[in-house]
DNA sequence: AAGTGGTCTAGACCACTTC
DNA sequence: AAGTGGTCTAGACCACTTT
């Protein structure tokens, strides 16, 4: 049940995490662990690779496995569609010309027709969050359907381009809500809200959809981790 | 130059992209692959294990290597102690005692001291971040002076813990800034600004410090992708 | 020259899935 | 029973780093 290369991979990473190699060391060479546990130089490296995918380790050419120091730097954040334990609602699905922003965020000439989706999300019956989703409109594409059926922003473009080829970007900032959105959320107009704007695009450049998300109230806190594994950890409010 | 392993990763890769293979669809079997490229089994798992790591692939025993869907709802963000293209400037240095939301970021008794480091980042000349940082003041440590050299946040105490024992966990939202933090950036009291929370603790929970980075103006937006790798597409403003 | 990691081979046996 | 991926062996040769 146990394996040999995860006996390897988890006892290593156990002295690293202890400090018993710590960043800047060397592990082993492959020789001396395949000697230590009696098994061939092929186990080692797989027990190896497990630790450099996991970026705590980095082989060096001709001189060893180089122990790594943390990067604290990077984050992940999960971000979905629909916040877990809300409800959502449509407000409003309409179509409109493109203008200002949007109309550049998306690349299109102004006057061309988007697709326009605003929906909320309650949480305990309370609206927290609004979303503005704009799609350029093309006659005799269900893309409306489908969003009302999957509602998973990117998902809905998946069947019509290649899915790898699809990317979503995200910019996160403050700024004043539009009134239509203060409405729909029953603050001040003019109230300054955390903003997630999203772009989905293809892989060549070309934009095919954009929305904003405007959060309001403490369910709408975005969280990121230095560490995909972390969220146990930090049970902190 | 061109490695056997490397060469068979990329035409799958190109595949799986181009659609050749979409999400749902099996890879050709492992034997099969050697087959054709001519090859042994084991530098064929060496390319598929590539694809793995990039969460492409996925494989199922007895079944096969299934082609997965992209994952839309992970992002990735780069978030730097100093923001790049930034100088900064210590606005303030000072021993104060703990209190209010700071005390219960850190789990600490109101009352118990804190050392707080008030820093601010100006683009062009021009103040547009300010960060405060927390750090339970303990008497001989001299971590205002590491603070002042090595400037990375969770950096300053890799050498009082193990290093990899460190996480950093970051809450985003919007708030209203406090007058001293208004003062530097030269905006109205109470002003509600971009908020970036980070509670630097230990993996056993222990928390050892707490940032706050309050941004305002265009270069303190976040960004995030839903892959590393993806930067360069997006040139969008 | 000796030691290190990097690539690759030709097998073996096991566990799982499908027919 | 046949095909698939999962683990593991014993060896070979190459490229790089250190002494």
């Amino acid at each position: 049940m146990a394996y040999l290369y995860q006996t390897i991979s988890d006892n290593l990473h156990r002295e690293i995490f202890s400090g018993r190699y710590a960043p800047g060391d060397m592990l082993p060479s492959e020789n001396e662990l395949a000697a230590q546990y009696h098994t061939s130089r092929i186990t080692v490296r797989k027990a190896l690779q497990i630790l450099e995918n996991e970026a705590l380790i980095r082989p060096q050419h001709g001189k060893g496995y180089l122990v790594l120091p943390p990067e604290f730097g990077r984050f992940y954040l999960e971000f979905h569609d629909q916040p877990p334990g809300s409800s959502s609602r449509y407000d409003e699905i309409n179509v409109i010309p493109a203008a200002g922003e949007i109309a550049r965020r998306l690349g299109m000439e102004p006057g061309r027709m988007l697709i326009l989706i605003r929906r909320s999300f309650l949480f305990d019956g309370v609206p927290a969050a609004c979303d503005e989703k704009f799609i350029p409109y093309v006659k005799g594409e269900p893309i409306i359907e489908r969003e009302l059926h999957y509602a998973q922003f990117p998902d809905v473009f998946t069947d019509k381009y290649v899915p790898r080829a699809i990317l979503a970007n995200m910019e996160i900032d403050a700024a004043a809500a539009p009134p239509e959105v203060c409405a729909v959320l029953g603050c001040e107009p003019g109230t300054v809200l955390l903003r997630v704007s999203r772009t989905i695009q293809t892989r060549s450049g070309a934009r095919i959809g954009f929305s904003r998300r405007w959060c309001t109230g403490s369910q709408a806190v975005l969280t990121a981790d230095s560490d995909w594994e972390s969220e146990r950890y930090y049970p902190i409010v």
